[in-house]
DNA sequence: GAGACGTGGCG
DNA sequence: TCGCCAAGTCT
């Protein structure tokens, strides 16, 4: 085992004790050398904000979340508006609701414990294969394979995989746990992790200076950058719609709260029409309204949308309060909307 | 199993 | 400007 696989193991945590990149929600190798634990809440909530998410772009939302809501049992007591508000620009709005359900569900059902098995874990909503595995190795130490998209890359260029994924995740996986260490599993993954986001990047990869150069067949035989191999990706359609930005003479505005189910669910934002090759106009009311000059260009996941944001001066409804409208409550989108709005004529009040 | 589901950075 | 891609999950 020494000089095969688990050399591996002992290469990656030995590079790691020295490059281990400082995060806010990690404890760092000394730390954890001198017996602090880290903190399931702490762990769960961020590895729920890194899915699909760079760790740049997590990690005020992680400060803000902790300051505001320090344990789960705070976060379970939370109003949902103040969770998808403080959530509104980081994405993927399910994991807010999700997070909020998982929070209530270990803050009254299981006295604010987190289960300590992968396999529990992943029956609680927003928990997946790889975030049950994530947190079961790096707070209970579980030496259990943990799978993210930097470990698959990482994985097929150490074992030369190329079978295309997703169809290569069964092996990915199984090569992954061959090379899991029964110590300190949790630094270890958080290693392939780091190893795929700093040194084993997609395109022009640092085998130079990579830790796992001797051991990597994907080097050895040039083909590294080629893999892991990928389906090819579909080509996404461009929709258009129609957004409205009321205000009235305060300078109170409209908004409403979009459905929990579907796309930016459970989010504020300014009423619109549906999104699609011609969608029909839906004005919230009748009113004198103008077209911004600017459209408000977005892609989403699966296509790209082109709103043009239409402006009133109404009365004719009740608002928002100005002093409780903060722009960075909304999703990006429609903090577009807005921007956009600032940029028309508005016609003067009724 | 394939599609829905955000956003920002980078080449 | 544009496609790729990031510590995925749910249906």
């Amino acid at each position: 085992m020494r000089d095969g696989k688990g050399a591996i193991g002992e290469t990656l945590l030995t590079w790691y004790d020295s490059h281990a990149r400082v995060m806010p929600w990690r404890v760092s190798p000394t730390d954890r050398a001198e017996g602090e634990r880290p903190d399931p809440y702490r762990v769960w909530l961020s590895e729920v904000m890194l899915q699909q998410t760079t760790v740049a772009a997590v990690r005020d939302y992680f400060r803000r979340f902790t300051e505001r809501w320090p344990d789960v049992g705070a976060l379970a007591a939370a109003e949902d508006g103040d969770v998808m508000a403080e959530w509104a620009g980081l994405g993927y709005y399910a994991r807010a609701r999700n997070l909020l359900k998982c929070a209530r569900v270990v803050a009254g059902d299981l006295n604010g414990r987190f289960p300590e098995t992968a396999a529990e874990l992943q029956k609680l909503p927003g928990i997946g294969p790889y975030t049950s595995a994530a947190i079961a190795a790096i707070a209970y130490d579980e030496p259990v394979a943990v799978v993210d998209g930097n470990v698959e890359r990482v994985v097929s260029r150490l074992f030369s995989v190329d079978t295309p994924l997703p169809g290569a995740k069964t092996e990915l996986t199984e090569l992954t746990a061959q090379i899991t260490p029964e110590d300190r599993p949790g630094d270890f993954a958080q290693a392939m992790m780091d190893l795929g986001a700093t040194i084993c990047t997609p395109r022009n990869p640092a085998c130079g200076i990579c830790p796992l150069i001797d051991a990597c067949t994907a080097r050895a035989a040039g083909i590294a950058e080629t893999l892991p191999r990928k389906a090819p990706k579909k080509e996404k359609p461009t929709r258009r719609g129609f957004a409205y930005v009321a205000m009235n003479g305060q300078g109170d505005v409209l908004l409403e709260r979009r459905p929990d189910k579907g796309l930016l669910g459970g989010t504020l934002g300014f009423p619109g029409s549906d999104w699609s090759d011609a969608p029909t106009p839906a004005p919230p009311m009748q009113a004198d309204w103008t077209t911004s000059p600017v459209e408000v260009r977005h892609t989403f996941t699966h296509f790209h949308l082109i709103l043009q944001v239409h402006v009133t001066r109404t009365e004719a409804r009740a608002m928002t309060p100005r002093a409780d409208f903060r722009p960075g409550d909304l999703p990006t989108l429609m903090r577009k909307v807005w921007d956009a709005a600032q940029s028309a004529e508005w016609p003067q009040p009724e």
